[in-house]
DNA sequence: AGCACGCCGACT
DNA sequence: GTCGGCGTGCTC
């Protein structure tokens, strides 16, 4: 039997399966999705099972046999095997990268090289036959025996070149051993005797000196049941060598047992039973059972307003979708991700349920996943990565707050989320549903445009707008579900503009408005609780000499420093560069800085120095840092610890406090002119979001937003909880820029330490790129007519020009219809890469970024 | 990515 | 004459 691997080496020219003789012993065990060290290129890697062959594509003679079998299940599926591969195929990352994604960072053991002296009968001693080496050297490797190479050069640095001759000689020998970098945790557990009657009659017979043994053990036939060891010696009193010595004498059995690290253990979770549907909920629900029901692949988006109970839906499509034997996905945002949310699952639903977050430790997150994999939870609860979790038979796949820009992922392997988990619904024919109630536009699209084109197009019109829209790398079209009322009854909170620049005409220089200001002042009396929100961190955004104008930026990056006051320190939010805040200007010595913009450290020290006696909570990147951090705040928020919790859009998501009657917007322009085409969906989406906190039990709410673009159509929406009008503006004018859902893009970003030689590889590799998309007869304007069409925009400089001492220079493709962007950019790619001179070219692909900065 | 193989300068 | 520099090319 052929296995074909793909090994973990991260390099475009070996993703691809290589591959190998199966060992008859392990034939019975090896599966698609089996984790194998393999030898590979005189070394030893790790690698998955892609596939089995009868005959192998080389010549028998070059096959090598599997080297190891690596875990007892393996830890993939084929139908995860085949989503690495459209992963690797649309985001133009590699298999193997993929397929890393997809297993805790536990199992991504690495090969290690061990050396040891080898075994030379006819050498008197070691130095004599390792000429090179030093004594100390020779000692170290006798006492400890096959040490890490790696460990070995460390200690003796100077003789790295000696030990290499060594090795190749073979002075010393070499052997890989792949190790995971965890372990299941065991814990030493005492079991009852299997002979009862004989376990009795020789407690009756022990003699009177063992009485403690005689006490252990009718202690142990009393309990009846596997007790770990230390619990059973602290609950006897009697120590464990007590309960070990009756072990050795066979009248109890003492194993170690794989257990679990519960980071919930201990927690208890208030069971709650299904609560009534409003008629919204019920007719959402409906549609949900019933795609569930059919066993076909489908697509819901559930827009409900904030408030409107959109959990409750998701709570009994699950529950519908277990009890027919298949089991579910809930996706939220990593910082939505709260105890409050956990707690509505685990009361919901119990043991039943695995959390996979980052915020647990390494084992907790393998252990969690393990209930996954061995069918112990029915339920996974997770933020991005969960997408992967290793169910066997999917019924439904949630995405709340399906908008969030969190579920694409920014390093390599850039996937979105919710295609992945549209993808793998096809796999399996589950539901998925896709909750918000501010959509991205492309979930918009394909709910309300993609089936207005359809019938369009059955209707002979294929050519209106509508007819071009593109929502994604798999989500095509959606079926609508609307909540269109809060759970409740409850109205939404009123929302109050305030004009800025009035403020200031009014004398007013502060960064809190006069509206503002009064409505603290109120909550400050009432003894309620206030939302404030400013999406920027530290104190200030830039700093600038005002004698010679010189400012402040990254010496590894063209970007401005940011002034966090508490630390002293000028930092870079791109690469985290920190130097110490300038006494005088660098450049012309003058002491006139000036600290330009507003961040949350700066308005934290505004709001104690205008409201005496104020109690704030700051919550941003830089006060969650720590573990439990997060939780810590929002607890102590919770007990009414801090009148104001102040912080960045993390503050926007999921809270829901009763006594928060306020939320402030500090500065809606903060987003609102980003160069992004997104800034104005983002602003919107974020007004409306945290505008939701506020007045969400008995209390009624109100808000106060801050702008100096107060008749910007994003803010003017969100003041009236207007989501199609927001929308209908918005598709306008990405309709008239050829923006998505209009298209797709995909953005390459080619970086290099020198700008000339960047430029002219940039503007070589676009001609390239231009070329094959020329030649696939692609190469078309995107307005007007149907079909596939695709044009270049570029190359530029990128928005960060500078990143870590590299300059980059960015091509976008804006494409629609069937399109393999990736492919084109690879393609590109390597034409650059067979040009000797391209040097040091780094080539990056971001398939349907959310971020265009 | 690594690692071996291979062809040119500075040392035992 | 050997050691070792890192350019090129392959890994089942």
């Amino acid at each position: 039997m052929i296995a074909r691997v793909v090994v973990d080496v991260a390099a475009r020219q070996t993703d691809r399966p290589f591959d190998y003789r199966v060992p008859e012993e392990a034939e019975a065990w090896i599966e698609v999705g089996s984790r194998v060290a393999v030898p590979f290129g005189g070394r030893t890697v790790q690698g998955f099972v892609v596939g089995f062959a009868q005959e192998a594509e080389v010549e028998p003679g070059r096959l090598k046999p599997i080297g190891e079998l690596l875990d007892p299940t393996p830890p993939l599926r084929p139908d995860l095997i085949e989503l690495a591969r459209w992963m690797a195929d649309t985001y133009g990352c590699t298999w193997t990268a993929a397929m890393q994604a997809m297993i805790p960072a536990a199992l991504k053991g690495k090969a290690e090289r061990m050396v040891s002296l080898a075994q030379n009968p006819g050498a008197a001693d070691h130095a004599e036959a390792a000429p090179g080496l030093s004594d100390a050297l020779i000692a170290w490797l006798k006492r400890y025996g096959p040490v890490k190479l790696t460990t070995l050069l460390e200690r003796f640095p100077d003789e790295a070149q000696a030990v290499s001759g060594a090795l190749r000689r073979g002075v010393l020998a070499e052997s890989a051993q792949v190790r995971d970098r965890l372990s299941v945790k065991k814990i030493l557990t005492v079991f009852p005797p299997e002979d009862r009657a004989a376990a009795e009659a020789a407690a009756a017979a022990f003699p009177a000196r063992l009485t403690k043994q005689r006490q252990a053990l009718l202690h142990m036939l009393e309990r009846n049941e596997p007790v770990p060891l230390r619990r059973l010696a602290e609950e006897s009193g009697f120590s464990e060598s007590i309960f070990r010595a009756l072990a050795d004498k066979g009248l109890l059995s003492i194993e170690a047992v794989e257990e679990d690290r519960d980071p919930y253990a201990g927690r208890r979770f208030t069971p709650t039973r299904p609560l009534p549907l409003t008629d919204a909920q019920a007719a959402a629900y409906r549609r949900i059972a019933e795609a569930l029901e059919s066993g076909k692949p489908a697509a819901m988006l559930l827009q409900g307003v904030t408030g409107s109970g959109k959990t409750e839906v998701y709570l009994q499509a699950i529950e519908r979708c277990i009890a027919s034997g298949r089991q579910a996905i809930v996706l939220v945002p990593e910082i939505a991700l709260t105890p409050q949310m956990v707690e509505r699952f685990k009361g919901r639903f119990g043991s039943d349920v695995a959390v996979m977050h980052s915020r647990l430790s390494l084992g907790e997150r393998y252990d969690e996943w393990r209930k996954v994999r061995d069918g112990r939870v029915r339920v996974a609860i997770g933020a991005r990565s969960a997408v992967f979790a290793p169910f066997e038979r999917i019924g439904l796949i949630i995405i709340d707050e399906e908008h969030e820009s969190s579920y694409k992922q920014e390093e390599s392997p850039k996937y979105h989320a919710r295609d992945a988990a549209v993808h793998r619904a096809g796999q399996h024919g589950a539901v998925v549903v896709l909750g918000s109630a501010t959509p991205s536009l492309e979930s918009f699209a394909a709910a309300r445009l993609a089936p207005a084109a359809a019938a369009a197009e059955s209707g002979g019109q294929a050519d209106g707008p509508a007819a071009r829209v593109c929502p994604g790398a798999a989500l095509r079209s959606a079926e609508w579900l609307p909540l269109p009322e809060r759970a409740l009854g409850l109205p939404l909170p009123p929302v109050d503009i305030v004009d800025m620049r009035e403020e200031l005409a009014a004398g007013n220089r502060t960064m809190f408005s006069r509206r503002l200001r009064e409505a603290l002042t109120q909550r400050l009396e009432r003894g309620e609780q206030t939302v404030l929100l400013l999406n920027r961190r530290g104190y200030s955004t830039f700093v600038m000499c005002r004698s010679c104008g010189y400012t402040a930026g990254c010496p590894h990056c063209e970007i401005a420093l940011t002034y966090h006051q508490r630390s002293g320190v000028l930092r870079c939010h791109y690469c985290g560069h920190a130097e110490r805040q300038p006494e005088e200007c660098p450049a012309c010595g003058s002491p006139h800085i000036r600290y330009f913009g507003t961040g949350t450290e700066r308005v934290e020290e505004e709001l104690y120095r205008a409201f005496p006696g104020i109690r704030v909570i700051r919550m941003d990147v830089d006060t969650t840092g720590t573990k439990g951090a997060h939780e810590k705040l929002l607890s102590a928020f919770g007990r009414r610890e801090a009148d104001v919790l102040l912080g960045t859009q993390m503050v926007a998501k999921g809270l829901d406090f009763p006594l928060v009657t306020l939320v402030g917007v500090i500065a809606a322009d903060t987003s609102l002119h980003l160069p992004d085409f997104r800034a104005a969906e983002r602003t919107f989406q974020l007004i409306t979001q945290v505008a939701g906190r506020a007045g969400r039990h008995d209390l009624p709410g109100e808000v106060v937003v801050q702008t100096y673009s107060p008749d910007h159509y994003a803010i003017r929406a969100a003041q009236r909880h207007d989501y199609d009008g927001f929308v209908r503006e918005e598709l306008r004018a990405r309709r008239l820029l050829s923006y998505p859902p209009f298209c797709r893009l995909a953005l390459a970003t080619l970086s290099h330490p020198e700008l000339p030689k960047l430029a002219e590889a940039a503007e070589r590799f676009a001609a390239a790129l231009r070329g094959a998309a020329a030649s696939a007869g692609l190469l078309k304007p995107l307005a007007g007519g149907s079909g596939a069409a695709l044009e270049l925009v570029g190359p530029a400089a990128s928005p960060i020009p500078r990143l870590k001492d590299r300059y980059r220079w960015q091509v976008m493709i804006k494409y629609r219809g069937i399109v393999d962007a990736a492919g084109l950019i690879r393609q590109a790619a390597e034409t650059l890469a067979g040009d000797r001179s391209a040097g040091d070219v780094q080539i990056s692909v971001d398939v349907d970024p959310q971020v265009i900065l």
